[in-house]
DNA sequence: ATATTAATACCGACCAGTCGGTCAAAATAA
DNA sequence: TTATTTTGACCGACTGGTCGGTATTAATAT
């Protein structure tokens, strides 16, 4: 009178995982149901009894790359106190997370991103929202401008530009680095990066505080 | 003994021109050939008369709308001197090329680029090679940064690194415009983008040229 | 203990729809 | 008439999702 229990959530999660991997190794619009399947070591007909459709594992796929995002960044913005150091620290985070040696992450990464533009305007169900997440982001970045310009450290820049700059730059280098890791030198742009993108809103002195990791 | 004649370029370049109206409409994924051969007021065996496949359209679609922006870009390189207005000039067409009223354009750009990652590993039959055009970017911009260098107008940065940097911050901007168009103030972002791009650039004052249009 | 049983998990053969590409016949221009 | 172009019906490969049946588990009865 009582059946057989299994961690539906875990079991999800593991599948999300296979997924994940799949996706990674051959693109989300190349990976079959039954890839996903056999990366899990399940049947495919298994799959349907979590998830409704691919398309509902693509969702919980990028929802769970998020999710994990978003932690450390709310971390990051209840630690250290000056925004300089903020900016810095997220963009470490970004770069780090993709340039990492997971840069199969990323080209899953880009993969959500095609999709999500592919379905901003039409109903979407709901499924992804890319744009939202972008939103949330700039947002972030725009606060601690603005709290950076409050506290008359940084220039008068209009906080929401720099950060769909900033943001946008993050972006367009993590394409660069999937598509030309072995000619742009990774270490140095990201260098560059934060340099250029921190120092230029620093009021007088760059030397501030220091962007260099002290070794 | 001696039929039809017709011009087999113009017939390809017509069915190009549709097909490009038509991955802007649907998405290049989402388009299937019929909807190309009744943009292009044609039947659907015709194009194989002039393609050998779909890829092989979507491959022409990609190379005739990257000429277009090679064309004028040579056209900036060959034209002023001073390699700050250079830089801006190249901001400007690629930030207006896109953010103009083509948001559409924008959008099959996005599937270029998702293509392109997709296919960065494997063979890639040599059809699209993003990478190739990417690499080719970065150079004409790190050629001008250098070309600054020397004339002792710049900071001593990387230009690679810096032309990495402002490419992908090309890109991803283009990528918040796509989806964002309604919430960023795109005029505001791309003052902000040049500015800071170009500014962090120079060595002292950053007036020695005038960044701004004059009116 | 252990056999019974009911509730659930699991599976993969199958189905139905889709779509890129082919080809034989029709249309067309010279 | 004839060389060539155009065409859309057709083909076959592919794949997301379904479904009937089997396996597994744990509560219950003995």
């Amino acid at each position: 009178m009582a059946p057989k229990i299994v961690d539906r959530e875990a079991k999800k999660e593991q599948i999300v995982h296979a997924a994940i991997g799949v996706f990674a190794e051959k693109g989300v619009a190349n990976t079959k149901m039954i890839d996903i399947a056999r990366a899990a070591a399940i049947g495919k007909g298994t799959i349907y009894e979590y998830f409704r459709s691919k398309e509902d594992i693509f969702a919980a796929a990028y929802n769970r790359m998020n999710r994990e995002m978003e932690m450390k960044i709310g971390q990051i913005l209840s630690g250290s106190e000056h925004p300089a150091v903020q900016l810095q620290m997220i963009f470490d985070l970004s770069l780090d997370y993709f340039g990492h040696d997971a840069v199969e992450f990323s080209a899953v990464m880009m993969d959500f991103w095609a999709e999500g533009i592919r379905r901003k305007s039409p109903e979407m169900m709901g499924v992804i929202n890319l744009k939202e997440i972008y939103d949330q982001y700039r947002e972030i970045i725009a606060g601690i401008v603005r709290n950076g310009q409050r506290q008359g450290l940084f220039i008068d820049v209009d906080p929401v530009s720099y950060a769909s700059l900033a943001i946008g730059a993050l972006d367009g280098m993590l394409l660069q680095m999937v598509m030309s890791a072995e000619i742009i030198d990774i270490a140095r742009v990201k260098e560059t990066f934060k340099r250029t993108m921190i120092q230029c809103l620093q009021k007088e002195k760059p030397n501030t505080i220091n962007p260099e990791k002290k070794k």
